[in-house]
DNA sequence: CTTGACTCTCCTCTAAGAGTATGGTATATA
DNA sequence: TATATACCATACTCTTAGAGGAGAGTCAAG
């Protein structure tokens, strides 16, 4: 009979561990002294610590092992940790190619994350601007539009108003956009304001802050971003302002948020 | 003014988060309302949130952010962070190709783990014999020996003893085999006797159970493991005897720890 | 005034032990 | 026999990054 510093000595486990174990029930001393209340192993129970020790090795959780030691298929559960890994190892593999990108730009201007946007209803508008700097006008007159035809749809809260610019690429004249802001149900249009649904994505988003000027670096970044990091484009931009001319008076304070619509991470 | 209910909506981030992160002071609410104690956020907050979200996606740890944001060298941060995540994958290289080495042999009559052996102090003996089954006479022998020659000197507690095999090739007769035992304190040799320190050393283990005659098996296993997954042998195999017929009648009950000292993971 | 939607603080829970405090036990020595 | 030391016991807290829930206060609409 070992006591238990000898049998940690032994099977190479800590104190801490053998305590552990015999309270999960993995591994319970041969004997417990009524009195003392002293734990005793025996030599044969060192197979199993070093069972145990093997499986935890391989990341297997306590209660995986458990299922093992009571007769669960165990070719079953060590394929499911195989499955495991492999997906950790290829979220690390995103992890470590977006670093890697971001150490490569020497600056961090942008910051670049995965969201969901959950589906929702929106209101529309297409039109072309004959210069950017029409669309501070164009996008209250719209607004006003649909509240004339629509006077008692609610806007969501927070708002998720956004822009798409359709030509696919830029320009400085002619821009065909299309304006859309979220509403809780469908209501009445007409040929300028329509409504739909658009569905649920997952978007590469990122922040540009102040002027409108520069905001082409954002969409750049974006778009090497995915490049390089193994995400795929499936949808149109879409330019979402939070903070501008109307709420903000120092441009610096402007803020606008980019989503790139993906699908899915490979 | 942002609730902390639309912040969360816009930021992507759950409200337990926003508010642990105030905790952290990680990103406080641009004001808090003395009476209700409700949380308001500016809208130019998106920013932070959106970097904090960025650098938990790449797996940062929240002390990780609020030193890049108290200005300390982000670029030396996510270079220690590249290196931790390729430390992990190779870690879960290992595992997978262990568990796959497991699966492929359809049972898991072996259990291998990986042990640090810390340095002791052995007296050893060389010898020749016959044949296998003379093991156990020579082991008492040379205890025997060791005891009149050191009648003050112990062993260590609990015992640590092994035999080395210095042929490298399996034999049935003329076996030349090192044994070893680990004692508290260099002490008196002669030609039959011997002292040394055997230092630290990393090793494969594994148990066998049963008659020696299929100890083999042990061997080939472990063999082949380190083999195909990465470890390199760098010394003789130690075979320490646990349970035998000096203390165990059963041959079943009989157990045997296999030891290869291993240079390091690839 | 009530209802429902929000928000607050405070508590517990996660995995697998490590660390520490306090007190009992075993054994060797003086 | 008394004590010094090594060992063992239970019980508590701590680790990450929040999630989940209880119970109570707040806000806006009807």
């Amino acid at each position: 009979m070992l006591k238990i510093g000898e049998f940690s000595k032994m099977s190479h486990l800590t104190i801490k561990a053998l305590r552990f174990y015999e309270k999960e029930e993995l591994l319970v001393p041969a004997r417990i002294d009524k009195y003392t209340g002293y734990r005793f192993y025996e030599t044969s129970q060192l197979e199993t610590a070093a069972s145990i020790k093997a499986y935890r090795q391989l990341d297997l959780s306590i209660n995986e092992i458990k299922a093992i030691f009571a007769g669960e298929d165990a070719h079953a559960i060590l394929m499911n940790k195989v499955e495991q890994l492999q997906e950790q190892k290829s979220n690390i593999d995103i992890r470590i190619s977006i670093i890697k990108n971001i150490l490569e730009e020497k600056q961090m201007k942008y910051q670049v994350t995965v969201k969901e946007i959950s589906s929702a209803i929106v209101y529309y508008s297409e039109v072309t601007l004959s210069e950017y700097a029409d669309m501070m006008k164009y996008i209250p007159a719209i607004s006003a539009e649909f509240k004339r035809l629509n006077p008692d749809l609610k806007c969501s809260e927070p708002p998720y108003e956004f822009c798409e610019y359709l030509d696919g690429e830029h320009r400085d004249s002619d821009i065909h956009i299309r304006y859309n802001e979220s509403v809780t149900n469908l209501g009445n249009g007409n040929e300028n304001i329509k409504f739909r649904e658009v569905p649920a994505v997952k978007v590469l988003s990122t922040f540009h802050k102040g002027s409108y000027e520069n905001i082409g670096e954002a969409y750049t970044y974006i778009i090497k971003y995915a490049e390089e990091n193994g995400y795929k484009i499936c949808g149109l931009a879409r330019e979402c302002y939070i903070n501008g001319i109307w709420n903000k008076e120092s441009i610096a304070d402007w803020l606008t948020e980019i989503q790139f619509p993906i699908e899915k991470e490979v």
